[in-house]
RNA sequence: GGAAGUGUGGCUGAGUGGUUGAAGGCAACUGUCUUGAAAACAGUCGUGUGGGAAACUGCACCGUGAGUUCGAAUCUCACCACUUCCGCCA
């Protein structure tokens, strides 16, 4: 959610911020509902205060029949009255809907472009693995080490099912120590975040209503979230911080739920695209400033950097072009750790900012040093997904006889150099 | 799943139809006093939105939504959350 002032005073930043996300959103229609909106309401509240004034006469008149008679000529009032709040109402569900479909402004920096192909590198580190023989893919390997069940998955969950076993749970659950015990080290808070959430969160942090295809719904009417961004943000909804407590920063674990409806065709065998994984998502909170949101922005993504090289992954960063990102996100960059026998980079980690666009949504504010109410600034960024990154390292760190070699800064969580039969 | 109760401002807590946006207390802030602090005393102290240069002022908000009424924090209904008891279950 954007604030209407300034889509009202900057109409054609929003019309630019559409055309470079490649989206079809009239913000004139907005402009034309909007001023609706303040001419109903306007008539709305003239006509309530008179309302207000006649009635407040009432119990300072003593004689009964004079009270008699000021009830009986507000009684026409209140009909129009009640005409002009239904108005109201439906002018403010139009514009609401309107509302919520302003996409954020990208930054500057976001380069032109319609799908992830026109994402632009802007970090290369390490080098590709050189293998003296022919490499396997992930899906060969775990099977051969019985690290995983992919026909019994199925069996037992449908399309995009899997079992993950042994070392294969054992490297499973050394990521998430290895990445969560970092992050703790600096300063960052841990969390087991709730994944079936309301609907109301889920507009908070701007997965409603543009998203809802790809979201498992309950018969309760609530959701499974697709990550524990959601539950995470929504956990200081409609409190005002102290200043002095930000920046709030989080890391949200969770189990992840994703439909990928649309996506049916893509990568449907193996553990990088399933319906069912696990994440720790970094969180931050911070004041409403753009170069401490750029900061921290760095921060998260460098966060991940450097866990990625002390593992000796081969990866790059990109910066999403317009076209990729979210409505609400400002600028964007994926990490994509390389994958031998794809020979592409896949994207493992997913760094954004928003500014105030899901704090305005989920009412999250703190007083500034001048006592002003504001909104804070939200970012995220993956910390470690399970099970896509283990096929990465999978193929990466194979070896001849088939065996996987285990990163040094995992053995102490692994209790051995490698994994496999 | 059954029964009863509760839901008011940052917290606590009054208020059961008419200057109540809401008493009192705590916390916070500002002054006086003090070398400084504490204490005491005095004062300030909700949010959003519209108008206005400002003073000021209109409207909305007492879990959410609907209803009754000239008028609702207060009455009615539905929903949600919490508490306690019972049942069931990890």
């Amino acid at each position: 959610m954007l604030d209407i002032k300034f889509i009202k005073e900057n109409p054609d930043i929003i019309k630019e911020a559409v055309r470079k996300k490649h989206l079809s959103f009239n913000v004139d229609e907005l402009l034309s509902v909007e001023e609706k909106r303040k001419a109903t309401l306007t008539a709305f509240e003239t006509l309530r205060a008179e309302q207000n004034t006649l009635s407040d006469k009432i119990p300072q008149t003593a004689d009964a029949a004079e009270r008699a008679k000021l009830i009986e000529d507000l009684k026409p009032l209140k009909e129009k009255v009640q005409e002009a709040e239904e108005q109201v109402k439906a002018v403010m569900k139009e514009w609401q809907t309107l509302m919520l479909q302003v996409p954020n402004v990208p930054d500057m920096s976001v380069p032109e472009g319609g799908s992830d192909e026109e994402n632009v590198e802007v970090k290369l580190i390490g080098e590709r693995p050189v293998f003296d023989f022919t490499p396997k893919d992930h899906i060969t390997l775990m099977e051969q080490n019985d690290m995983v069940d992919f026909e019994r998955g199925t069996k037992v969950a449908g399309f995009r099912g899997y079992y993950l076993k042994n070392d294969g749970v054992l490297l499973e659950m050394a990521l998430w120590n290895y990445f969560m015990s970092t992050l703790v080290k600096k300063g960052y808070q841990p969390f087991h975040v709730p994944s079936l959430v309301t609907k109301n969160t889920l507009y908070g942090t701007g997965y409603l209503p543009q998203g809802e295809e790809d979201l498992y719904k309950t018969q309760d009417d609530t959701y499974l979230s697709g990550t524990g961004e959601v539950a995470m943000m929504s956990y200081h909804s409609d409190e005002v911080l102290n200043a002095s407590d930000l920046p709030k920063k989080y890391i949200a674990m969770s189990p992840c739920f994703r439909r990928e409806a649309g996506s049916h065709g893509k990568d449907v065998k193996g553990l990088i695209r399933v319906h069912e994984f696990f994440k720790l998502e970094q969180v931050i909170l911070c004041e409403a400033n753009h170069q401490v949101s750029v900061d921290f922005h760095e921060e998260l993504t460098a966060n991940v950097e450097e866990i990625l090289q002390s593992m000796g992954l081969h990866y790059h960063v990109v910066v999403n072009c317009g076209g990729d990102l979210g409505l609400g996100q400002v600028k964007k960059y994926d990490i994509e750790v390389w994958m031998p026998t794809q020979e592409k980079f896949r994207e493992t980690h997913s760094s954004s900012y928003f500014h105030d666009f899901q704090t305005r949504r989920l009412n999250i504010r703190y007083k500034d040093a001048e006592g002003k109410m504001q909104y804070a600034h939200s970012l995220n960024n993956t910390l470690v997904a399970t099970p896509r990154i283990l096929a990465c390292i999978i193929e990466n760190f194979q070896e001849a006889d088939g065996r996987i070699r285990v990163p040094d800064v995992l053995k102490p969580y692994i209790g051995k150099d490698y994994l496999g039969k």
